[in-house]
RNA sequence: CAAGUCGGCCAGGCGGUCGCGUCCCGUGCGCGGGACGAGGAAAGUCCGGGCUCCAUAGGGUGUGGUGCUGGGUAAUUCCAGGUCGGGGCGACCUGACGGAAGAGGGCCACAGAAAAGGAGACAGCCGCGGAGAUCUCACUUGCCGCUAGGUGACCCGAUGAGUAUCCGCGGUGAUGGUGAAAAGGUGGUGUAAGAGACCACCGGCAUCCGUGGUGACACGGAUGGCCAGGUAACCCCCACCAGGAGCAAGGCCAAGCAAUGAGGGCGAGUCCUUGGACCUCCGGUCAAGGACGCGGGAUGACCCGUCCCGUUGAGCCCCGGGUAGGCUGCUAGAGAUGAUGGGCAACCAUCAUCCAAGAUAGAUGAUCGCCACCCCGAGGCGCACCAGCGACCUGGGGGGACAGAACCCGGCUUAUCGGCCGACUUGGGCU
RNA sequence: GCCCCCAUCGUCUAGUCUGGUCUAGGACACGGGCCUUUCAAGCCCGCGACAGGGGUUCGAAUCCCCUUGGGGGUA
């Protein structure tokens, strides 16, 4: 994943983004940004027990870093908390695909 | 060669590119380099322990667990060996059975006569008592007939017969049927009919003795009463074991609130002694101490007992406020590997060498190439009349399970694509 | 992570402790019929479940074990 700084680490962080961002949806995840005062952007991934057990649990969320590392240049300076939460199909994706789908969805939110 | 039994092992490999976590080193603080980085089940959380905190005079009653035997172990519901029962031709698998004649209670639906300490008579069989034929023969007699004979009446007599049958009383557990289960089996004696009522043999049980074994138990002998249902994964009895909670335990630091709280409610008292002050000087109020009682807490299931606190405030409930950040515990341990020795084995002892994940919105990933492995179908080549076969060659397509450490171990259970190795059994063939 | 609890028709439940009378009862819902001009209500009938597997027992929804799926608590 990204350096430390750059993470999603406290429950308080999440629950803030959970209750006010703004979120886009797509079949293979969840989108939810908020803007903080940082002036850099952090990202959380998440998934639950509806994803799948906790190897296909972890499988989805080191998909969701990988594509969110490989994008993090995109939206690094526009300081935003980034929550992305995986979906059941997603266990099945690729990591190509996972990253399309991210880009797509950044787009919509105005990246 | 085929079928099978048991045990063990692996969980694709190598190399690029981009990344992640911990530790170490260097540093121009931007970063760079190096080492290490999931499992056989990490899972379920079903057992057992370590560790931490709380508690810990004692006695009793419970609750939960275990249950053939002696070992192993830190410990177990685990493991290995033995014993007994069941299954299999066998290798082997599997189970527990402490106690139901050693205490007691409960339950055994339906069916069945009867379902539990010895009961019970539905049918059947038998005895006794009572009632009691049909029918046959003879006697007497009517009719028909030449005779032989036929047919009817009478209900006196005889026989089958006091029989069949019916009723009552009793005997019977052998037979039938019911049921998961009906109180040993076979043969005989016996009897009115029968019955362990008695006898022989067999099976099983109890007691005693002997031999072997640490023991469970096995083998042999004697005696006994003649035979005792199942269920204790129903209560129970016996023996043994178990204090409670769990790393979100626990410790330290920081931050924060009205700083264990400003509010509301509930909440257990009488007597005696002493003291001085006040009052309306009988007495009451106040302070200290004591007795009995009451309330609460600890003894983490309860009671007694013990200890502590409170009885103008212990404690409980409502309401309200704050923090849920960091460090530690945190990985060197019942540790791994090897050798030697002991033991049938589980396992133990000694020595040597080695250090091997510590995350915390939770690290071990993504992608590419090559080589192995398995499956599918195609072409060539070979064999073949065909069907097809092949361990050879060529180039394609697909597949690789179950599953992710969270304080640490030992087990059990469950999930799992496939592959490898070893030991053994049975059957067939060849030499 | 740890510790508990639960599972019965489509839904809510009774029965489980103390095994048999369970072919598992009730309510609502659903389907059909009667009634009504029609609807509702009412009456009658029907459909429909013991989470899965194994064991103990003659017999299991009930007792025991394993698995699966839910729910709750815990700084």
């Amino acid at each position: 994943m990204m350096e430390r700084r750059a993470r999603l680490r406290q429950s308080r962080d999440v629950q803030r983004v959970y209750d006010k961002g703004s979120s886009w949806r797509h079949p293979l995840l969840v989108l939810i940004v908020r803007p903080n005062e940082l002036g850099y952007s952090r990202v959380g991934v998440t998934a639950s027990r509806s994803v799948g057990n906790a190897v296909q649990r972890n499988r989805a969320k080191r998909l969701l870093r990988e594509a969110a590392r490989h994008l993090y240049p995109e939206f690094e300076t526009a300081g935003l908390d980034v929550m992305l939460i995986a979906r059941p199909k997603l266990v099945t994706a690729r990591e190509a695909d996972v990253e399309e789908a991210l880009a797509k969805l950044l787009k919509h939110a105005g990246l």
